[in-house]
DNA sequence: AAGGAAACCAACCGCTCTTAG
DNA sequence: GCTAAGAGCGGTTGGTTTCCT
């Protein structure tokens, strides 16, 4: 069968986009809005792909992206959320406005792979490396963590980026976020799903997810609306009310 | 100052998912 | 329901910059 290739490979400029290119695209996209990418190279003059054009309108040119270092914070909640989604970079991206997915995989695997290593703690399970064959998987971001590496390193002082010093900080330290995945769910033993005024919200609109592509719930359609996260701070798939329903992790 | 290593990041590739016909 | 096109995502690559010896 096959499929027709995205583009006129033969006819396409590849590599870095110069200042020119920028501009068309940056144009062309003010003038006629995103979308149909396909055929915006050739209506706004492009020698490229379209998957390129949107990459590099999405990753580099978009005006409400955030460039610079990033914060503290953000390193905080870019941890807690991989441990909640795993490599799901753009749902990540989607709780860190002005920051792409692109950014954030490759600050994970930069900085934060490495800052977490140094902890002592697996970047792939969040789990404590000396702490690999346990029957239940446990994400942990509690005190109790803290203690333990804390035990390990009391000075606080951690790895060569802390060559810096800058002592570890909890950024929410009344945070608990141990989720256990469990034997197979029976209906018996499940937690109620979680409930917004009697509705049932999938992680995706707890996350409050703009898009909310992979919305299930039965709310789907106000998924990253105002409403849903308007009453000061939403709950991370049930982190206040203290247990994650870890079958609602299945995004797609 | 020079060369090599490490870090960084933009961009590409290939796959999956969604949607329209 | 099936198929193909379009869009989006995550993994990987490769060029550039910075750091170290």
């Amino acid at each position: 069968m096959g499929r027709s290739p995205c583009c006129e490979k033969a006819h396409t400029n590849k590599g870095a986009w110069t200042k020119e290119e920028d501009d068309r695209l940056i144009a062309y996209i003010r003038a006629h809005g995103e979308g149909c990418w396909r055929s915006l190279p050739k209506a706004a003059g492009l020698l490229r792909c379209g998957k390129s054009c949107r990459l590099r309108w999405i990753n580099y040119l978009r005006p409400d992206l955030k460039r610079g270092n990033f914060t503290e914070e953000e390193d905080e909640l870019i941890i807690m959320l991989h441990g909640l989604l795993g490599n799901k970079w753009s749902l990540i991206a989607g709780r860190l406005p002005g920051r792409t997915d692109n950014e954030i995989k490759n600050y994970w695997n930069t900085h934060i792979r490495r800052k977490l290593l140094n902890r002592g703690i697996d970047p792939a399970t969040h789990r404590p490396l000396n702490d690999a064959a346990r029957d239940v998987t446990t994400i942990s971001f509690s005190g109790a963590k803290e203690e333990k590496e804390q035990r390990n390193n009391p000075s606080g002082f951690v790895n060569k980026d802390d060559e810096k010093k800058i002592p570890v900080q909890e950024t929410c330290p009344d945070l608990n976020l141990d989720l256990r995945i469990s034997p197979p769910y029976h209906q018996s033993q499940a937690p109620e799903p979680l409930k917004t005024r009697g509705r049932t919200l999938c992680l995706v609109c707890s996350l409050g997810v703009k898009n909310g592509k992979g919305c299930a719930c039965s709310i789907g359609g106000t998924a990253g609306s105002s409403s849903s996260n308007s009453n000061s701070g939403y709950d991370f798939s049930g982190l206040k009310t203290g247990f994650l329903d870890y079958r609602s992790l299945e995004m797609k």
